[in-house]
DNA sequence: CTAGTTCTGTAGGCTACACTACATAGCCGA
DNA sequence: TCGGCTATGTAGTGTAGCCTACAGAACTAG
């Protein structure tokens, strides 16, 4: 079975979706460049205009992907969890991006150095189609970002940004502040606690010192806006497998 | 000689960068499926959540990816120009998308349907490579875009927008309304039309019903976020060439 | 236990800008 | 020439949310 128990040559277990979807066969070229790597809360996997190293497979944990402005404000543009990968722009040549890439909610994954990933993809068609197409995918998402950030107020956004942070880990309780996520979404400090209390005095969320605990899942959906739903729709399609006609 | 006069079939000539810069070989896979098509101001070339019915090669002209949101709000997410392509999702077998395609500034190009381009993508490797990378840097592009949404004013915004397509149109003289720009910036009317004001007080730009006219070009990237710069940096890397290594 | 640090609560002032409304001016067709 | 349509000018009002500042609460190290 392609959805096997699979392992890096380490025995570590594999959960990242991109390493499950390969074929055994083309698996097997990727295999023993897989490093084991955890992936800890706020570790920064690149950094914007610096050469990538590494392409990143998070088998748990959050990667944000932000954009830094030269007066210090920051905002997310995507986020990539067990679904995806970290360090895209180097897989088809680009040295540098103007993103940083960094673990909002800890966890752990494997890397891959660059050089290595580019040319095991000359004897990895499929993995090339499931590359390309997850690229797109991410596009799409960040292309809702763009305009989520635009034209929705904090509240919606915030459920927006906790739905889909629930999405990609397990846990029912995100390890996250209050100043995390005004980096995220891409205000400042008080307007988030502010949004936070509200949902908390409502009993949708519970909170404390960097943990956010999701207690009433519909209730955050309701206040979310549309963008969660159209990015669940255009960058969640399952599984992103090689396609038959092409 | 790789960027000679090119035309389709039909005899029309090509100015589009993308087919520029393929080999000589490729291009003739592609060349018999190229059909010209005039793309004026306002036409949609694909609509949010419908199927895509062909791949376009703009030669001229601007087009807009736009987000337009249940209450009706608008705002764009990226722009495509002779160094681009539009309908990109469809190639990576992506049936729809959440984005509407919009020609901003009128002009004409090429369209290719979905099937025969896919087909086609199988004897040309380069033209592969170039499509990914392609779709890559305007990931890139639409990442800053979501940042610059969030962050930065009417004013740098609506100079960066100009400064955009102004490089990505040969005339001086941009053909767009206020109520376009709107749409484009993730605002009102009135909002433009008070920035716009501004600028042509300063004899930065002039304009009357439709037509914007750039006076002064570094004035202009002066009033522009830096926003305008990054895309220039990292989405405008000319031509995407297939590389050597991989 | 204490002191320092981190995280959250909250308030007040300020500004950008969204929204509405209406006026004017240019263009076009009958 | 006139009326209608489209594009722009502008003003007044309301509000979200940014910014700063400070206070309290929880955790941490010594």
């Amino acid at each position: 079975m392609r959805m096997g128990n699979r392992t890096n040559a380490a025995g570590k277990p594999i959960r990242n979706k991109i390493l499950l979807a390969m074929t055994d066969v083309e698996f097997q070229v990727i295999r023993p460049h897989l490093e084991y790597v955890a992936l800890p809360s706020h570790l920064r996997l690149h950094e914007p205009h610096q050469t990538f190293r590494f392409v990143y497979f998070p088998n748990e944990g959050l990667i944000s992907l932000v954009v830094a402005m030269a007066n210090g404000k920051t905002v997310e543009a995507g986020i990539v969890g067990s679904e995806g990968v970290a360090g895209l722009p180097a897989v088809v040549g680009l040295t540098r991006a103007p993103l940083r890439e960094v673990m909002q909610i800890g966890g752990n994954g494997f890397r891959v150095k660059i050089r290595d990933l580019k040319k095991a993809l000359n004897s990895t068609p499929d993995l090339q189609r499931i590359l390309e197409r997850y690229t797109m995918m991410l596009g799409l998402h960040v292309a809702q970002t763009a305009a989520c950030n635009r034209l929705h107020d904090i509240d919606r956004r915030l459920a927006r940004w906790l739905l889909m942070a629930h999405d990609r880990v397990d846990s029912g309780t995100l390890r996250i502040t209050h100043d995390f996520l005004a980096t995220m979404l891409g205000t400042d400090r008080p307007s988030v606690s502010k949004a936070a209390g509200l949902f908390q005095r409502r009993n949708i969320i519970k909170y404390s010192r960097g943990a956010v605990k999701i207690l009433n899942r519909g209730a955050l959906e309701n206040q979310a806006c549309e963008c969660y739903a159209v990015i669940q729709r255009y960058a969640l399609v399952s599984p992103p497998l090689p396609d038959q006609t092409r």
